[in-house]
DNA sequence: TTCATACTTCGATATTAATCTAAGCATAAA
DNA sequence: TTTATGCTTAGATTAATATCGAAGTATGAA
């Protein structure tokens, strides 16, 4: 059977800790130069710029130069979806890379998922979405309701470009930390980017963490209530 | 950043080539002993021992015992939907593996998604049961319709079962040789089940074929017509 | 122009891991 | 019990590749 996609090759580029730590970082959906990858990895930038050259070629990252600077970033979406679907199940499978640094709380707790929230705020507000009907759920399809139209309307968010897009409205992505599922699709895309302009998180740094401020957490509680979780 | 599901493990697992050429005849769907697994993957059966070694501890793999042959198969519908879904990207990339064997036309055509049918002949089934309104789609989100259920029951499926199994009725796989989607989930599941049961195709020795009879060609073409296609 | 920064390429090294031969174990048949 | 088959483990070898230091290139600043 010699004959069909190469796996191999596309398992072997991610099966290098430095480069999977480099993707793992691009997957905060952020375009980040060599010098901060090699930074992430821990390696040295000689070696990062190695592995940028094996992921390039491999058409898995593009890049951006900018005056001295060189942006890298995720190819596209289908890069991110086969990067989370392998993190979700090295989690499944109890594979997690033991070093728990301070961070780790913070992440569980709320980071970017390529372009929508995850961890347990992500989860909580699928789960508000889900009780108040705002999404109708039936096996892993997702609808927007009517209801849930006006709810993401008053929160400033316009459906219209949404709806064009040739992106899936609403998507289910179930990731390692909570092990549930969160919104993922062009709304979940839509609502991060809007608790950000909202003023109510920031990304953080390089990493994939999502710093809620106090203020920020309370409105976003207030606006997905849910008395469950 | 030293916090996190392994994908590093994970990918490198997959990276082998003698592995994922296993681990590609798994997704037959059927259990394979390791002799087997050695001459679809081109190695000694020694390291093909080493190799599913390696896979069951990680989970990858379960094994069963009977009598002294020993079955390996793939641990469970997560490890086909990554391989899946790396299949994808990689054939999206161009990264196929370039020596093409005589059984190439013959695995476009029909061939196995794990366990349900995936090639031209997937396509097809899709296309028409879209095209008869059996089956809604809204963006990604699959529904059997009233129409689809009548259908599908005259065919001699039992709707009841695969109602109650947690496995998602209706679902979209995109898979490598035909860039077009095509129905998983446990419907996807049942149509080939009945194809085989029915006799209008058989399984093709080790590999990933699916072999339709002539007869049983012309009874799938009448009962999923599609002008279009 | 000169210096500094960001990145890539080159060359050498060292570690890792896949592979095979050979031997050992377990089960089934004779 | 003896013999054959299927599979695993052990040991040695070989090939691949990640890594770093050093040198080279390009862009921007002084």
């Amino acid at each position: 059977m010699n004959v069909g996609p190469d796996i191999a090759a596309l398992g072997s580029l991610i099966g290098d800790p430095a480069r999977a730590r480099m993707l793992t970082a691009l997957l905060s959906g952020k375009a980040l130069t060599p010098s901060e990858l090699a930074v992430e990895a821990g390696v040295t930038v000689q070696t990062a710029s190695f592995h940028l050259g094996k992921l390039a070629g491999a058409g898995l990252t593009q890049q951006q130069k900018q005056g001295r600077h060189r942006y890298y970033s995720l190819a596209d979406d289908d890069v991110a979806d086969v990067l989370v679907a392998m993190e979700g199940l090295a989690a499944k499978r109890g594979h997690t890379r033991t070093r728990t640094g301070p961070k780790d709380p913070d992440l569980r707790k709320a980071r970017v998922c390529y372009n929508h929230l995850a961890g347990t705020l992500g989860v909580h507000m699928f789960d508000s979405l889900l009780a108040r009907q705002y999404l109708a759920a039936e096996a892993e399809n997702l609808e927007l309701t009517d209801a849930g139209r006006a709810f993401v309307t008053g929160l400033g968010i316009d459906l219209e470009p949404l709806a064009k897009s040739r992106r899936p409205l609403c998507k289910a992505c179930l990731d390692w930390s909570a092990r549930r599922t969160h919104l993922a699709g062009a709304l979940g895309t839509a609502f991060l980017d809007r608790f950000f302009a909202l003023g109510w998180a920031e990304r953080q740094s390089a990493s994939r963490v999502v710093a809620f401020s106090d203020n920020g957490a309370a409105r976003f509680f207030s606006d997905f209530p849910n008395e469950a979780s």
